[in-house]
RNA sequence: GGGCAAGUAGCCAAGUGGCCAACGGCAACAGACUGUAAAUCUGUCCUCUUCGGAGUUCGGUGGUUCGAAUCCAUCCUUGCCCA
């Protein structure tokens, strides 16, 4: 199977452009795609172009992957339906080294090996290059025509919230650095999300105008869940990469969430396990279901990944004590099941207020698990909190020491899934 | 510079003097059912609250009025048309 094959019955290819198969069988082709530094972290979205960039380098050809600076600066419109707010230079360059960071671990750069990966930051030959050359040298090749029509740009002029010529750049900006990167490191293919696609275009068109050379493109499907709702989201906003950001028992836990037909598609472009491995997990889950088998290797191979082995045993392990035997008692939880779970958010309270006694709602409002006593009563009432596994129903139930596990912890939980640590200090 | 239209909660979107903390939808969170799913049903969803209420909102400011998201003035922002 080749790479575009391969990629194929992952579902990870959307649009490709003619001839882009039959140049990556014919040789070793650079490929590059871009991360805009929007945050210090890339989220999980990312990871499909990570690993876009991972397959490429698997089937021996050059990955590159580019750090937009100066991207970054502009703004993409694509899929925005409104202008956006520019990021300052400083944020955007600790977003840049945050970023550049991650993609580190993923690619291998070690260059004794002919396919070695490549990091490049298109600030590097953009805060040289003047307006005026920008406009002679890259502008005069494509038409403003050309630019309306593509659907990003389309949409913003139709709409009611209007385009600022900074974002209306941006295609150019992009296809420049995607010429800049053919010239100088002979990368003749692009890559990126399917809203990429008219910004991946554009560049292909330049370089096609600017120097008559041929380049090649493909796009991914952008991820959705079978709901409808936002892929990566969850309660805590983002799902992202870094451990500090997210904990490895979390992103385990967004994975193992999954439904049953998400979880189908979402194995196929997360792993990498073979499609005869995938067809018969596939099959195996719908003999069983209520297994989640799917949900259960998803979540494990993708942790592994991202956050190593070592991390997912640990996330495995809370897991396991969490929710295995969801009726267990919270006392038959010993001293180290409760101070090395990772991934429960730990919070600190007086001793001597729960020997005194307190009622749960201030408790819950002081140990910061709600951000009020409001807050804390309405989800008390409605059944939402459990205090040590036992559900508390009603607001009047008072905390004292006799709620202490080994008579310093609380289990807190907030709705089924979200435990909270207390120590009583 | 001139004319027209618009700006309401995270988003979309009603409301056009009192019955407005503001219809409805989406998203989000929780409960029931389940498989730590999905679908469905229920509740919450501006802030705080001793759950009785209290406080701050409808682009900004100033005004009219007993009373304004709603009327007037002015400014800002955006779109469309003309120059």
């Amino acid at each position: 199977m080749n790479l575009i094959q391969e990629l194929r019955w992952r579902g990870m290819i959307q649009d490709i452009m003619p001839g882009t198969e039959e140049q990556l069988n014919k040789e070793m082709t650079s490929a590059y795609i871009g991360f805009d530094p929007t945050a210090d972290s890339l989220h999980i979205g990312s990871l499909v172009p990570i690993l876009l960039l991972v397959h490429l380098q698997k089937a021996g050809h050059k990955p590159f992957a580019l750090v937009g600076g100066a991207t970054g600066m502009v703004g993409d419109p694509s899929g925005k339906s409104e202008e956006r707010n520019l990021l300052s230079e400083e944020v955007l360059k600790r977003n840049q080294e945050g970023v550049k960071k991650q993609l580190m671990q993923y690619l291998d750069f070690d260059p004794a090996r002919p396919n070695s990966a490549e990091m490049v930051n298109n600030y590097d030959w953009f805060k040289d290059f003047t307006f005026l050359h920008f406009i002679r040298d890259v502008g005069k090749h494509i038409t403003v025509n050309y630019m309306m029509s593509k659907d990003s740009v389309k949409k913003r002029l139709e709409g009611d919230s209007g385009m600022s010529f900074t974002e209306f750049t941006y295609q150019l900006v992009q296809g420049f650095d995607f010429y800049w990167l053919y010239k100088n490191k002979n990368c003749k293919l692009q890559m990126g999300g399917s809203d990429q696609w008219g910004n991946i275009v554009t560049g292909t068109e330049l370089i096609r105008r600017k120097d008559g050379g041929e380049a090649f493109a493909f796009t991914c499907p952008l991820i959705t869940k079978a709901d409808g709702g936002k892929f990566g989201k969850t309660e805590k906003g983002n799902v992202w990469l870094d451990p500090q950001k997210t904990t490895p028992y979390q992103f385990y836990q967004f994975w193992l969430n999954a439904s049953d037909e998400d979880a189908e598609k979402w194995i196929k472009i997360f792993t990498f396990l073979t499609k005869d491995a995938i067809d018969i997990l596939i099959h195996e889950h719908k003999m069983n279901p209520a297994s989640r088998t799917l949900q259960k290797t998803l979540a494990l191979e993708i942790t592994v990944f991202v956050h190593g082995k070592e991390e997912l045993e640990k996330a495995l392990e809370t897991t396991e004590k969490l929710f295995a035997n969801q009726n267990a008692p919270a006392e038959s939880l010993s001293v180290d099941d409760l101070e090395q779970m990772e991934g429960v958010i730990k919070s600190i309270y007086e001793k001597n207020k729960i020997e005194a006694g307190i009622d749960i709602v201030s408790f819950l409002a002081e140990t910061g698990i709600f951000p009020s006593k409001g807050e804390a009563r309405k989800m008390v009432q409605g059944g939402g909190v459990s205090i040590n596994r036992k559900k508390a129903g009603t607001a009047d139930i008072n905390i004292d020491a006799a709620f202490l596990l080994h008579k310093k912890y609380i289990l807190v939980q907030k709705g089924k899934k979200n435990y909270y640590l207390v120590e009583a200090i």
